[in-house]
DNA sequence: TCTCTGCCAAGAGGA
């Protein structure tokens, strides 16, 4: 019942009048569905957008104006006025916008030069995901709902490989024999072994294609690494925003050292998140002038495209930074092919432009349900952002099944041209091995899985952790603040470090934190939220250890900390990946499809002999011998299984202890096949 | 009001 209250709610919220004043029962709603709390004024603001009217001003230009509130009563209102293409931003009542830019007594003014909205600004995308939306919205939106377990490509893992010698060097050494030992440690890391070995991939192959880059890395240290001499940088051509206009662009680029590697940034000021290649000690030199940054270093692997795509994610990670420290104004972009560096600006424009992109993909991410046009109560999925017409990039799109399945299922249906004709063939093409019954079933599951999240949507905690102040998150019992650390932290082993916390003063307060749970930390001060994350591992009355993923030491030892408890959401993202690995064109998919929507009858073997070897029959009678007579038959449906086999049974009738048993006599049988194939390989000439 | 189920993550490169 409370679900579809939620619903209703839902609907009224994205279908009320958009121009209509809020009227008292609207304002009601509101406080039930955003409590109040999480409207605030101040750096991180949250607006809560009451009414949207669309305004012609004196030179007859649209404006969009908003009636917005920061105010728990919702009764002090203030005024925000969207100009140019601010006026495109999706937004509609009942919305929480954050806004950037500053407000001249109660009004804000939002327009090309100035000022910026973030729409939904505690749904946080990432960098790539907005850089990768500039191509195709479609594409972004659905890579954000249908993250399949995408299989890794060789130029995937050599791309990850060359990060991590180059990260461990920048903290170390560009020497070439040092890089060689970087390069060797780790190509023989497990993790890069087995994706080699998945991918069936050369290990020397792949040794050989990572060594032709080191050249490069030792290059770009010698060019831009900090030396005695600081003369001979390469010439770069760079204005900073805050830079005098008089000033020549041309400038040396030195970069004194790494800050951090890796480095993972929550920025609800911009609604974004990210992870740094390289956090990098920048000295501008120009003439005699000279300024210090700390600026975001990306390292790109692949050609040396310097594509709106690689620096628009710079612009991005900019944005991040300013999270932890002042603007960097700047980013840079290093392509290890060649050791290239290119310097980005983070111009006000591309921020601007970049950050509508965001807001675009946050309405599409929020608003995936819509009634029916025609239908009165008909639920349905939102439509995504349209199909671009670009044969080019749809080519290399790794979301083009996705993208087909769903205009097949949802657009083609509604027929209102919403779909290029020219990329119809295309579509057909990626869909022809689904019958209208996987289409209607992709439909259905879409819809129930998505439904089920926008039900829990507003049970997501990790706002409050930006929003709310740990004393007043510590009554939830989900929350411990002013904690400092104390001993030294321990390196578990390779990204896990074991760190002791107390209450700076007095012993912990009553908690529901216990050791197991999975845990946010961050720094009391704004600068440090989300600093690390990881587990708890033991805690008593006085101390809680934590086994973050970063090492906290570099942090001065009168650190305020907050931990977090980090709830889990409602993750309808394996399922969903699921459904669009059933509709793909692969065997295995189809098998499944026959069995899951066609409702094929399972097939069983007649005998158990077929499927046990000989000598196993002993030892598998042994192990059976616990089971009753039932659990017995169903264990031997299942072993004569070729499909599946459901067992259903009443609680407590032994499906749990079935279960066991057969993973065991699969184990044992599994063993004792392998023994008979070893037995055959060695009598083989070829002794495989 | 509590239980259960699906969860590591943002980016690795391609044009």
């Amino acid at each position: 019942m409370e679900e579809l209250d939620e619903l209703e709610e839902l609907m009224e919220k994205n279908f009320g009048d958009e121009t209509a004043p809020p009227t008292e029962t609207f304002q009601k709603k509101m406080e039930i569905s955003f409590p109040k709390t999480l409207l605030s004024r101040g750096m991180d603001n949250r607006y809560l957008v009451l009414a949207v009217n669309i305004v012609q001003n004196e030179v007859g230009n649209h404006e969009k104006h908003l009636t917005i509130t920061a105010s728990q009563s919702l009764g002090d209102k203030e005024l925000c006025i969207l100009r140019n293409d601010w006026c495109s931003v999706p937004v509609a009542p009942g919305d929480i916008i954050h806004l950037e830019g500053d407000s001249i007594s109660d009004t804000w003014i939002v327009d090309k030069d100035f000022g910026y909205l973030i729409l939904y600004p505690d749904m946080l995308i990432s960098g790539t995901s907005v850089a990768s939306s500039i191509r195709c919205m479609r594409r972004a939106v659905l890579s954000e709902t249908f993250r399949k377990s995408d299989h890794t490509t060789r130029p995937m893992l050599i791309g990850t490989i060359l990060h991590e010698i180059f990260q461990k060097a920048v903290s170390d050494s560009f020497a070439p024999e040092k890089l060689q030992e970087l390069a060797l440690h780790t190509l023989q890391e497990t993790r890069h072994l087995k994706e080699m070995y998945r991918l069936n991939l050369n290990q020397e192959e792949i040794k050989q294609e990572v060594e032709e880059y080191l050249p490069s890395f030792s290059k770009w240290a010698g060019d831009f690494m900090h030396k005695d001499m600081s003369t001979d940088f390469p010439q770069m051509q760079l204005s900073l925003p805050s830079d005098d206009s008089k000033d020549n662009s041309t400038c040396n680029v030195e970069v004194v050292k790494a800050l951090d590697i890796e480095e993972s940034i929550w920025s609800p000021r911009f609604g974004l998140k990210g992870k740094i290649d390289v956090t990098v000690g920048v000295k501008i030199h120009r003439g005699y002038k000279m300024k210090y940054k700390i600026m975001p270093l990306e390292l790109k692997t692949g050609k040396e495209s310097n594509s709106i795509e690689h620096r628009s994610q710079v612009v991005l990670y900019t944005l991040l930074s300013q999270e932890r420290r002042p603007d960097p104004e700047a980013g840079l972009l290093l392509y290890l092919k060649t050791g290239q560096m290119y310097p980005v600006p983070a111009k006000h424009l591309d921020k601007r432009e970049l950050l509508k992109l965001r807001n675009q993909m946050a309405f599409s991410l929020f608003n995936r349900i819509t009634k029916s046009a025609s239908g009165k109560e008909k639920i349905q999925l939102a439509p995504l952002p349209q199909i671009i017409e670009d044969y080019q990039t749809c080519k290399y799109c790794s979301q083009v099944d996705n993208c087909a399945l769903s205009s097949r299922a949802f657009e083609q249906q509604m027929d209102d041209g919403s779909v290029p004709v020219s990329m119809l063939p295309k579509i057909m093409e990626e869909t022809q091995h689904l019958q209208l019954a996987h289409l209607e079933y992709f439909r259905l599951w879409c819809l129930m899985l998505t439904l089920e999240t926008q039900s829990k949507e507003n049970r997501k905690n990790h706002q409050n952790i930006w929003l709310i102040p740990a004393s007043e998150m510590e009554k939830s019992g989900n929350c411990i603040g002013n904690l400092i650390k104390t001993e030294n932290v321990k390196t578990a082993c390779d990204g896990q470090y074991l760190h002791n916390f107390q209450r700076k003063n007095g012993a912990m307060p009553v908690t529901n934190l216990m050791s197991g749970d999975k845990i946010i930390l961050s720094g009391e001060e704004r600068a440090l939220f989300v600093v690390a994350r990881g587990y708890v591992k033991k805690i008593n009355t006085t101390t809680v250890t934590c086994l973050l993923d970063r090492n906290l030491s570099v942090h001065p030892e009168s650190t305020l900390f907050r931990l977090d408890l980090e709830e889990k959401n409602c993750d309808i993202v394996t399922p969903l990946g699921n459904l669009s690995k059933l509709m793909e064109n692969i065997h295995a998919s189809k098998r499944l499809r026959e069995l899951i929507i066609d409702l094929r009858e399972p097939q069983f073997t007649s005998y158990l002999s077929s499927v046990l070897p000989h000598d196993a029959k002993d030892t598998v009678a042994c192990i059976l011998k616990g089971l009753n007579k039932p659990q017995r038959q169903a264990m031997k449906k299942v072993l004569l299984s070729k499909d599946y086999t459901l067992i259903v049974g009443m609680p407590g009738t032994g499906k749990t202890t079935t279960i066991c048993t057969l993973v065991k006599v699969r184990k044992f049988t599994q063993i004792s096949r392998n023994l008979q194939r070893r037995k055959f390989a060695d009598q083989s000439p070829l002794n495989l």
